[in-house]
DNA sequence: CGATAAATTGAGTTTTGTCAATAAAGGTGG
DNA sequence: CCACCTTTATTGACAAAACTCAATTTATCG
């Protein structure tokens, strides 16, 4: 990780990027996929192969820190997006200003589909933390061959945005927390699988409270209050964004049906 | 509508449905899009174009009556669908068996996306009424070159879905109801936009209050209740199915913004 | 025309949101 | 390394919105 970072330090700026207004934007590396912490078949890379299935590499590395945007919405949509490490938000902003988050994403996923069908991102996407992401422009996508794996992506991120719409309209409080604590647990453990210390009964997530208030339409003093809840009857321990699962069965029991 | 009627019932049965559990299952028919309702830019022709730009014809149409299901959660996914003619609905159900409405699909839209990358159904489509859609089998689909269309089409399917999670996370009874009512009109507008009779204004729907309620996360009740309160203080004039708006503007301030 | 499904309306309860105050953690600069 | 400040999180009291249960009315379909 060390090594990885060096790397990007050295190599910097090469592309400057071409963005919207004037707020500060980080610079765009052309960096090889050797330095990737993704292990085994990131999806990026079926989306470089050409008609004549020769790999174009056109994958560029970007590092941003903690509240830096990916992109913004209203900015130029000319691209889509891998999380190489770290993880960020995603989310559109309601007539009010408040955050409605729409998906938080993590190492290995793929974000940013909701733009290719138009020319400006309506959507914002916000690093969580300090975190590398891949950017795969979209010029010439229509050349290239439609992959299984491509097909995958874009199902698998229909089928989160279905199962959250149902946990939006059918759910109470709990039955959001518990159905959010096992989906973020089952998606670190994916992404730790080769690590020694992962768990997916003891998780540090990377987002607030209010990010998660604004995942799941809830109030911040609700999402509190129902942990304390959880905490209370023994099901789990948390400290901040720390969460220690007791009882994983009973939070899917709580939970209910879950699709992805 | 009557020849395309006509043409369907002549030609049938030429390839049998390959279908999962035993419940009864209309037939399938090879037809041209000559004898389609759908004027201009039908998206499922931009998928039929394989790696040599030479178009393969493999569309299928399929008569629907009201109430008989394009595929059921479990079933075989090895296609695509446009609606031809008329309207479904796709849904999931809850572990209580209750049905949560994902959306609702009419003359040119592209439904079951969401089922691209495995091997059977989570959700089902129904149909509303009296349906025609058109079979774009996945077989192959990998060869086949990616179009903007396609693209489009599935940026689109997500867009729809951030916009109906942020309507179920952050608006009430009223915004919600508000948006559906805008949205339907809209999208009755779009398909209807060469016949002389439609109106913005004037709109009937081919859902029943449970399925607004289901759809929109809230009870029967409520969507009754919400409604009678629109009538009475003048936005609109509601008769069963049939809406008509007299304030449409006031019904978009109720709503909120609305991103597709 | 009768039976069934769909929609409406009322009364009372529950859940969650809002407002307000406090506590705890994390970051910054001396 | 500590004190201070800002951000994040917790907790309580009360209000509001929507749900549930129940009864009734109105369509729709055979």
């Amino acid at each position: 990780m060390n090594m990885q970072l060096r790397e990007v330090l050295v190599d910097k700026p090469i592309i400057p990027i071409t963005s919207g207004v004037g707020y500060a934007q980080p610079t765009l590396e052309v960096l090889s996929c050797s330095s990737c912490d993704i292990r085994g078949g990131c999806l990026a890379e079926q989306l470089t192969v050409d008609q004549n299935h020769s790999y174009q590499v056109i994958k560029n590395r970007k590092v941003l820190s903690k509240g830096e945007h990916v992109f913004r919405g209203g900015d130029d949509a000319k691209a889509i997006y891998v999380v190489s490490k770290g993880s960020v938000k995603s989310y559109m902003l309601t007539e009010n200003g408040e955050q409605q988050v729409l998906d938080f994403y993590m190492q290995g996923d793929v974000f940013g589909l909701d733009a290719m069908g138009s020319n400006s991102h309506i959507s914002s996407t916000i690093a969580l933390e300090n975190t590398t992401i891949c950017r795969i422009p979209l010029d010439g996508m229509q050349n290239r061959v439609l992959g299984q794996g491509f097909l995958n992506i874009i199902s698998n991120n229909l089928l989160r945005n279905h199962n959250q719409m149902l946990i939006l309209a059918r759910k109470d409080a709990e039955g959001r927390l518990a159905s959010f604590l096992i989906d973020m647990s089952k998606r670190i453990e994916k992404y730790n699988y080769l690590s020694e210390d992962y768990s997916i009964e003891e998780i540090k997530v990377t987002m607030t409270r209010q990010d998660m208030a604004n995942y799941l339409g809830l109030a911040i003093e609700t999402v509190s209050r129902v942990l304390r809840r959880f905490q209370d009857s023994g099901i789990l321990d948390v400290s901040r964004r720390k969460f220690k699962i007791y009882d994983y069965n009973y939070l899917v029991t709580i939970a209910g049906a879950q699709v992805v």
